[in-house]
DNA sequence: CATCGGATGGACT
DNA sequence: GTCCATCCGATGG
């Protein structure tokens, strides 16, 4: 029997970048590996407008190996390697509109045992997915993931908590401050009071 | 080729 | 607060 929850529909992720931001907060990302299913829920976005957005892989329309997929289908991840991280984003924006939403946090939902393993640094439960490098590790979100459409498993999000609009903050990214005035921008959004906001 | 700078996280002073 | 692991892309010679 399949009790893991449903993908949402690839349609989800025809609308506006900075819509879709928001409309992502409380929605269940999964991931299958051989250990099992680990999830959890979306609480905190960052949308990335390329080419215009200084703070984009993407400004200026810069194509390479690396943000290739951003100017495909929306719906698809975008991972990244960071230093010594991997970074994951849903790809949005039509095809050839570079548009991309950095996932930064989620709170733990199945498989936190799962979890707790792959993050053996972490003191405390509220560190093992409070930053997007922290919650790829938690959930083996890796650079295999490059590409993968997230109507599918083994990597996939589904319908989660629904939302009033009151319960959406929002203000600016974090970690671009060489962005020239793209810094200001308020394109980061979580869900208001909780506890797996990055900062 | 060399060098530099990150959409980060963890160890340390 | 500081330092750094370790990789990819940009830039300059």
């Amino acid at each position: 029997m399949d009790i893991s929850p449903k993908p949402l529909d690839k349609s989800f992720y025809n609308q506006g970048t900075l819509q879709l931001a928001q409309s992502l907060l409380g929605q269940l990302l999964l991931k299958e590996t051989d250990d099992g299913i680990a999830s959890g829920f979306i609480v905190e976005t960052e949308a990335y407008i390329g080419p215009d957005d200084r703070a984009a892989h993407s400004f200026n329309n810069r194509r390479t190996k690396r943000t290739e997929v951003m100017f495909g289908e929306p719906g698809n991840a975008y991972t990244y390697t960071m230093h010594t991280h991997c970074l994951f984003n849903v790809v949005s924006g039509n095809v050839n509109r570079p548009e991309a939403v950095l996932i930064r946090g989620i709170e733990p939902h199945q498989g936190q045992d799962l979890m707790g393993k792959r993050r053996p640094k972490a003191k405390k439960k509220i560190q093992w997915t409070n930053g997007p490098g922290k919650l790829a590790k938690a959930l083996g979100i890796t650079m295999d993931d490059y590409g993968h459409p997230l109507d599918k498993h083994p990597l996939w999000i589904a319908q989660g908590k629904i939302l009033k609009d009151d319960e959406i903050l929002s203000g600016p990214r974090i970690g671009i401050d060489n962005s020239g005035e793209a810094k200001d921008y308020p394109w980061r959004f979580w869900i208001k009071g909780n506890n797996f906001i990055s900062r």
